[in-house]
DNA sequence: CATTTGTTGATAATCAAGAATCATGTATCG
DNA sequence: CGATACATGATTCTTGATTATCAACAAATG
């Protein structure tokens, strides 16, 4: 159980590495079948599994039905989905004040901001101007 | 398709208005069939749709793999969900200043804040203490 | 009361995410 | 080179959530 770094591993690390926001486990097996274009999805989750274990992934869940996986080195940071093209995009920065907004008695460890919206890429090709 | 006010509807939407936050399809099926004992899952299901598409409820989703329900009527708020209990709490209030956290080019047109921790009945009856 | 139309509840069907399986492949080490 | 142990990729299986089906029902209408 030696976690050897494979290609396929590194490939998959990269993808997350160089990607804007936290990847879907079909887009990371998009990016990185362009390095291992054998790649199969059974290793992409096998893959994350062992990093997640490992503590260099964490799985991330924006809107309903959605998880998404980004490297855990990047601080504390939220993140923006487009509404239109749904990728997902890093967001640094944090409003204050976050913990007080809860009702006393309440236990605050954590929190997550998800902004909705459209990306540079999909504003720009305003479809709404049809 | 007239939409009768059925004992079952109106259960299941008496159960998502008393509900201190959001709710799942299966919480909804527990508080409602107080009301109605013979209540189905199907009927949720096929309520919570009808409702969706008359606009009175909407679907939330908070951390991964999770999909929860509650009137649309309830004003700008975020959530709370208790890692322990695994409950959602509504909370009002809002942090301002999240539009300006995204970089230039976003098109921001919601955002959603969650909390996470315990919620004030399972902060006390204070586990870590073991 | 009989008819019509929408509703219910039980259950089967569907679907997708993720896990398990297994033969093949590939470093590593002797 | 040959043996060993872990990794891969194709595929199948499992699981849970949601949907569809359908016979039994109930409200509204004549």
């Amino acid at each position: 159980m030696t976690t050897r770094l494979t290609i396929q591993r590194s490939a998959i690390i990269d993808a997350m590495r160089d990607a804007p926001g936290p990847l879907r486990p079909q887009e990371i097996l998009g990016l990185a079948s362009r390095v291992v274009p054998t790649l199969g999805i059974a290793t992409v989750y096998r893959q994350l599994k062992h990093l997640q274990e490992a503590g260099e992934v964490r799985a991330v869940g924006l809107g309903r039905n959605d998880v998404r996986y980004e490297p855990t080195d990047r601080g504390h940071h939220h993140h923006f989905l487009c509404r239109e093209c749904g990728e997902a995009f890093d967001v640094h920065g944090c409003p204050g004040g976050i913990a007080e907004l809860a009702p006393p008695g309440f236990d605050i460890e954590d929190h997550e901001l998800t902004l909705f919206g459209r990306c540079p890429e999909c504003a720009t090709s305003d479809k709404k101007a049809t």
